[in-house]
DNA sequence: GCGCGTGCTTGATCCATGTCAACGGGGCAG
DNA sequence: CTGCCCCGTTGACATGGATCAAGCACGCGC
């Protein structure tokens, strides 16, 4: 079990900010909603806060109340068993939902650690079911981040399931490129947030093997890497490397 | 590629029953309802049909316009890609919800097949969101729903990431068990619907590592297996296996 | 009742990835 | 500036599961 940090795990410095005036309404819950619509999702979306690189926003098995879009940072969710095992399911980013996986159970069912300073706003779920019987826009809206969450897990189940070393790393990185673009950034040079163990705990390999795997890549001139450091030169390249199945 | 049945991939018979009277109630959508809002959950649920053996309910990439509840029988989900690789993404029972992929896209994302003739209630999408505006139970049901959907899939990519195959085996046979058990049925006892390949894609496996892995929990009296006749016989053999990492 | 096909089992071998180990570089603390 | 620690890289070797191949059992159609 992981300790807490005395005095909570997070820290609560509040940001204000409201979601009519977030350049993430694009990407973010918001989507779609009326000026005036918008207005009533800002009172709802009260408390926003700082979480510093390497704290947890939640805990698996605490109780459940929220869910949270990630205003700025970077995020690693995952799944621990006894015996240590560590299951990374997703690495988020601005404009993403976390805390979908605890409305089932009112209580948290993964670890949402931060991956570097980042900002949330917190939505109280219990609020937002009730402005959502009142917004059709945002009803729909929601029920298709929910859906979109699953089919995004199928496709990680995909990955795992079927692809070899190589191929499952191409798709990680054409995937965050394209994240990363939908966020007017750089579609070919980034940062990666996380380790190369936590890559491949998300991927199903062991660190060493994602270690091979970017040299092989640079050496076959599909990427540069450096470090932490990504720069994509053959977009193309990977993708060709993801059909190659024997 | 599976191919279509002339005239059309669903047979149409319709059948006549209502979620009032559906002894699946407690598991599926209805759960919490009262006697009166599951009248107006009856309306919704107008259309019933049975798809037969082989069949597929819905093909990945047609319009979706409707969620469907299994009444009876046995279905599996898959996700296949152009060079013929496919991901089985799940099995679902009788009062498991298949279709929620596709809110998100509007289209399905994976293809629905029935591995039993079995019988399914449509409930068309667009009514369950006026109707889950008007009852607050059904509205939070349905998060729960989907949300439990998505802790699954974590549990899924936990263990496709970090399991090795006879833990992956342990862990499907007792998660049937489990569910057959919250049906009613033998906890110890039951028919596999689904072929080794299936159960190997399933769980990121080729046929054969599942045949044998069977043959071994056999070996060591876990299990007595005969096709897909299958009886547990030590439940508690079956989970330390679960902890058996090197 | 017989024959065929599909799905299952089992054996032999191979290979991708895991494991173990050594080393190097960068960043942070003092 | 110096030293340490964490992270990443690389090599040598081990192994679990894939692959290839053969044969068997059951269910179905004739």
């Amino acid at each position: 079990m992981p300790q807490r940090s005395p005095g909570g795990p997070i820290s609560l410095s509040v940001i204000k900010t409201a979601c009519s005036g977030c350049n993430l309404r694009e990407l973010c819950l918001p989507l779609g909603l009326s000026a005036e619509e918008l207005e009533r999702l800002d009172d709802l979306v009260s408390v926003r806060r700082r979480v510093k690189r390497g704290e947890h926003l939640y805990r698996s098995g605490t109780p459940f109340d929220s869910i949270f879009a990630i205003r700025s940072g970077f995020f690693k969710t995952d799944v621990l068993i006894e015996d240590g095992r560590e299951q990374v399911t997703g690495f988020q980013m601005a404009g993403e939902l976390l805390g979908l996986d605890g409305i089932s159970s009112e209580h948290h069912t993964c670890n949402a650690v931060a991956l570097e300073d980042s900002e949330i706003c917190a939505i109280p779920f219990a609020r937002l079911e009730v402005l959502s019987r009142e917004i059709h826009t945002l009803q729909h809206h929601f029920h298709k981040v929910m859906s979109r969450e699953i089919v995004r897990d199928h496709g990680v189940m995909m990955l795992l399931g079927t692809m070899r070393a190589e191929e499952r790393l191409a798709a990680f990185l054409l995937n965050l490129s394209q994240r990363f673009t939908a966020r007017g950034f750089s579609h070919a040079e980034f940062y990666l947030r996380m380790t190369r163990e936590e890559i491949g705990s998300y991927l199903g390999l062991k660190l060493e093997t994602v270690s091979r795997a970017f040299s092989r890549f640079q050496e076959e001139g599909y990427i540069a890497v450096q470090q932490k450091h990504i720069r994509i030169l053959d977009v193309a390249g990977l993708k060709a490397l993801m059909n190659h199945h024997r």
